[in-house]
DNA sequence: GTGCTTGCAAATGTTTTGCATCTCA
DNA sequence: TGAGATGCAAAACATTTGCAAGCAC
């Protein structure tokens, strides 16, 4: 049977008038495999390591429709690529990055989330999508380094 | 008399044991002569315009100890590449951007800063920055173009 | 004088693009 | 069958780096 987000993607597809070929389905597939952040290169050599050949160029190219269609976002403001993750059966999270070790740390808050759509509700503006990134230092990383400041 | 950005980058530049060249200081003015956001080339064409030649070399060595000593940070997590805005002399805000003309509207939420602090404080996680990024369609774009959605 | 800096040019790494060929709808 | 896709290789960019020469401290 097939995965939700292959019939959202197909739908999505076909709404755009675009065609579904088997290196986007190859993609798709490979991107939902992996669960963490990821970047085009990390397709590439996962699909290349299961003896699946699609040029990089699709890669680049397919990437930028899923997340047109609502199935991946960008993350990961401070680094120099492209950096994706799902949106699809991923609950929507912010992310605490540790400067020291390269942590990332996934959280939700409701209420930050509210106060959000307050502030986009005050300026009138509709709202598509949110990143929260906080950057510092993580609990393992401090305990590691005593001395550090308390919260800054 | 000297600006206090540049008092700050002489203090940060000694207190590393670096040294203070014309160029760091030139890039240094060129960079709170801007009043937006900006990348490396806008630094370089606005010195070049001027007639002062500092290299590119130079300009993305200096970028990251602008960071470092916080009187810069990084921006724009969706843009190839590397964006920057004063930290020194603008209070804190995030940003929403508009999918639709580009505008960027800064805003800022004691109540959002407020939660992020408990956040960090409940995961015992040191935060250094964060960045908050809402897209979608602001106001003016919704008003010419009626029949969007009300607030997703 | 010494070590940090500079500029240059070459290298690197990511992403984009032109084009001939192919294929889904 | 025709618009849209693919792969390849080249191009386009942004950014980094090695090195010899220069300059701040």
């Amino acid at each position: 049977m097939e995965a939700a987000e292959e019939k959202m993607f197909r739908e999505f597809i076909a709404g755009q008038g675009l065609k579904c070929t088997p290196e986007r389905q190859l993609i798709l597939r490979e991107v939902f495999s992996i669960h963490q952040h990821f970047e085009a290169d990390d397709i590439a050599d996962g699909l290349r390591r299961r003896g699946m050949r699609v040029s990089r160029a699709s890669i680049y190219r397919t990437l930028p429709l899923l997340v047109e269609s609502g199935l991946l976002r960008e993350v990961h403001s401070s680094e120099k690529h492209s950096h994706y993750e799902h949106v699809f059966g991923h609950k929507h999270h912010d992310h605490m990055i540790c400067t020291r070790c390269g942590r990332t740390i996934e959280f939700t808050d409701e209420r930050i989330e509210g106060l959000q759509n307050r502030v986009c509700e005050r300026h009138g503006f509709l709202s598509t999508a949110h990143t929260l990134e906080i950057v510092g230092i993580c609990k393992e990383c401090r305990e590691k380094q005593p001395g550090l400041p308390d919260q800054g």
